[in-house]
DNA sequence: GGTAGACCTGGACGC
DNA sequence: GCGTCCAGGTCTACC
C-alpha cells in the first residue's frame, strides 16, 4: 500500500529549482520527470528500499509531497525524512541563502543558493570518484551501471527500478566485478577500499562520517581526512567539501580552465589559469564555490535552457568537453 | 616540492 | 566497421 510524508522546508525552497542545480540530479538513481515535475529515486530504509517520489504542493516553501511505493514502516518515516532533507538542503534556512545572495547579489532574483546532493555521504563519495579522469557521459553511466548492478531492486509498473549500492555492498564486491560489470576501470580497487573505509565503524579505523558532517570541525581537518581516502586527490576532495556544504574551496578542474577562458576571458597556461582562478573567486570567501558554480550553470543554461527542463536521456551527451567547446565558440 | 607517466573507458575522428 | 587518438584526476616513482 503506498503511503506519503510531507516535509515542510524552508520558506525560499522551490524543488525544480533547487533540485536541478548540480549535475548530479541526472545521475543513477536519480531522476526529475519534467513534466510532473517530480524527484524519483530508489530510496535505502531500514524497512527495505521503495521507490519515493518528491513534488511540491505548490510555489516556493509550500509543503513537499514524498510519495512512496509501499506502506512506510514507523521507522522508516524518520530516515525518509532525514534522506530527503539531506539530498534537498533543507537544513539551509533562508536566512542563510540569504547571506549567500548579500556576498553575491547576482543570484538573489533567481534564489539560487542549494545545490542537490546525495542522501547519504557515501553516495556523494563515489559520484565525486566516478566523475574524475572521465568524461560525463562516464560518468552518467558507471553511476547508472552501478544501481543496475549492485543497487536495490524495486519492481514498477514501468519496469524495475534501482536505488544506489550501499556501503556495506560495495565492500562485498569484488573489485574484478566492479571492473567488469560497472566498467569503472582502474577506480575499481580504489572504490571497493572507499567502501569498506565507509562500512567500518570509527572505532574500528573507519571514516568518521558524523564528525565529517559537523559544522563545528574545522575545514583543514576536514579536507586532510578527505584527501587520505583512496581514489580522493585535491579536485575530489573540495568537491566533497561542497557536498558537505563548505563552499570556501574550489574544485578547479579542466571544466574550470574551460570557464575562465570561455566565460571569464583569461588568457595563459592551465595551471597559471588555475591560479587565477582563485584569486578570482577569493573576494566571495566561504561562498566562493557557489559563486563559481552559478557561473558554469548559468552558462550551460544559457546554451541548453533552463535545467529542469533537461531530458535525462539525451543531455549526458550535450556534456562533452568537445560539444561544450563548440557550444562556446 | 615539482614533474612525468601510467591508469581505463568511451567519444571523436580518419580511413 | 575498424583502428587510433585523446580527455579526464589520481597515484607513484623519480629528481
Amino acid at each position: 500500500m503506498p503511503s506519503t510524508l510531507t516535509i515542510t522546508p524552508p520558506a525560499d525552497f522551490a524543488l525544480g529549482r533547487d533540485v536541478c542545480s548540480y549535475g548530479y540530479f541526472l545521475l543513477a538513481p536519480n531522476r526529475w520527470d519534467v513534466p510532473r515535475r517530480t524527484l524519483s529515486r530508489v530510496a535505502d530504509l531500514p524497512g527495505g528500499p521503495t521507490l519515493i517520489a518528491v513534488r511540491q504542493r505548490a510555489g516556493a516553501g509550500s509543503p513537499l509531497i514524498v510519495a512512496s511505493s509501499r506502506t512506510l514502516t514507523a521507522a522508516d518515516r524518520p530516515a525518509l525524512r532525514a534522506q530527503v532533507s539531506r539530498t534537498l538542503r533543507l537544513d539551509e534556512s533562508a536566512e542563510t541563502i540569504a547571506a549567500f545572495h548579500a556576498a553575491d547579489p547576482r543570484w538573489r532574483d533567481s534564489g539560487r543558493g542549494r545545490l542537490f546532493r546525495s542522501p547519504a555521504l557515501f553516495e556523494d563519495v563515489l559520484k565525486t570518484v566516478t566523475s574524475c579522469n572521465v568524461t560525463w557521459p562516464g560518468t552518467v553511466a558507471m553511476n547508472r551501471r552501478l544501481c543496475e548492478v549492485l543497487g536495490a531492486r524495486v519492481d514498477t509498473p514501468r519496469g524495475p527500478r534501482f536505488g544506489f549500492p550501499s556501503a556495506a555492498k560495495v565492500a562485498r564486491t569484488r573489485p574484478q566485478t566492479l571492473r567488469a560489470r560497472c566498467r569503472v576501470g582502474y577506480r575499481d580497487a580504489r572504490m571497493v577500499e572507499l567502501a569498506r573505509l565507509f562500512a567500518k565503524p570509527p572505532s574500528r579505523g573507519g571514516v568518521d562520517q558524523a564528525r565529517l558532517e559537523d559544522p563545528a570541525t574545522p575545514d583543514d581537518a576536514v579536507h586532510a581526512t578527505l584527501m587520505d581516502l583512496p581514489g580522493v586527490g585535491p579536485y575530489a576532495a573540495a568537491n566533497i567539501m561542497q557536498l558537505l556544504g563548505r563552499y570556501a574551496r574550489l574544485p578547479l578542474d579542466t571544466e574550470s580552465v574551460r570557464h575562465g577562458r570561455m566565460v571569464l576571458g583569461m588568457k595563459g597556461a592551465s595551471a597559471d589559469l588555475m591560479r587565477r582562478l582563485h584569486r578570482h573567486y577569493e573576494p566571495f570567501g566561504t561562498h566562493a564555490f557557489r559563486s563559481y558554480w552559478f557561473e558554469i550553470w548559468q552558462w550551460y543554461e544559457s546554451k541548453k535552457g533552463p535545467a529542469e527542463s533537461w531530458d535525462q536521456d539525451t543531455v549526458s551527451t550535450a556534456f562533452t568537453g568537445a560539444v561544450l567547446k563548440k557550444l562556446g565558440a
